[in-house]
DNA sequence: CGTGAGTAGTTGCGCTGTCAACTACTTGAT
DNA sequence: ATCAAGTAGTTGACAGCGCAACTACTCACG
């Protein structure tokens, strides 16, 4: 509720613009931000498991665990900031830890806490498909996109992601600002 | 495509600033593409779970079938234009079958392949779940883009899209730098 | 007509991720 | 000190999807 519906003016103006509804043209924006997302994860997913053996998911820890003080970064750290649960977390790790791109410590200040820190190998294996993957997303996105283009994409959907919290909030209640 | 390359210059004009980077704003645009999307299908999908109990996948092979002529449409075809292989469509198609919201139906004219076909349950629910989902789609996306952002996303996005064409396609075979 | 190559859809298997229940620990109130 | 409530991470059961192998069919060519 509480949205559009001048639209029947417009049309009636103007019978031939059809297409110029204003959320027409934010559906179609939706539609192409679905498939542009699907093929750009799938080739650089591709990319990053043929000469890493890495899925994107994968990269992604390594690369913030590469960006964190001491290389280290808390199970939970990695949750709340990433696109997983804590399960998906722990067993993600668990993986890394198999292929030797990291370990795990206890943390010694809160006896129920883990430490995830990558190894000297992780951090190697990690430049490596750096390299490549930022190769990929300049060759694959950036590159068809002016200044122009890139600043409005990165400052629009900022501002839409950052309209929707961290995964939780339930509806209703968003006028408030709650954190949880 | 504008833009390219003076970077080399402008570090050696002035080695401090390096976050000038002219991709720097791109990597950012698709580190917000990432979450946005994530954010977004996440709250959509739920949405249309507690409603309706569908999958975003499930939802827009109903849209598709809803769509076509007939309310209906050959395998092959939901797999070509659907983020999704052959035999996900198979399992999805067969999944919704059970729900009663299509049936499937042997194509005559070749005995190999099978449409999916909307029941009349299929288009109810389906009309009920596109009503919310794009209320959605817009409450969540397009509410927070001007007319000229979601008109630069669209075309952006499509363009990137364009480019990459269908899941396929290997642009040889890279380089070789195997390691892990 | 026969045969081999190609296409449509199915299915066994394995991978990855979620959910919910669980253990182990911390913390604040009493 | 005690205990209830909350938090950190783990684990079992399971859903959904991809891959590759399989069946069933079509089609072009000889």
């Amino acid at each position: 509720m509480a949205s559009r519906r001048a639209t029947g003016l417009r049309d009636l103006r103007n019978p031939l613009v059809k297409t110029d509804r204003p959320d027409a043209c934010r559906t179609a924006a939706w539609m192409a931000l679905l498939d542009a997302h699907s093929r750009l994860t799938g080739r650089l997913e591709a990319e990053l498991q043929r000469s890493h053996g890495l899925s994107l998911a994968e990269y992604e820890v390594l690369y913030r665990l590469s960006a964190a003080p001491g290389h280290r970064l808390r199970f939970n750290q990695l949750t709340s900031h990433a696109r997983m649960t804590k399960s998906g977390v722990s067993r993600l790790v668990e993986r890394l830890q198999g292929h030797g791109l990291l370990c795990t410590e206890r943390c010694p200040s809160d006896r129920r806490g883990a430490f995830a820190v990558l190894t000297t190998e992780g951090r190697t294996v990690f430049r490596r498909a750096a390299a490549l993957h930022l190769r990929g997303v300049q060759d694959h996105f950036g590159r068809h996109l002016d200044d122009t283009e890139a600043a409005s994409l990165r400052v629009a959907l900022e501002r839409v992601r950052d309209a929707l919290g961290s995964p939780a909030s339930d509806p209703v209640a968003d006028a408030a600002g709650v954190s949880r």
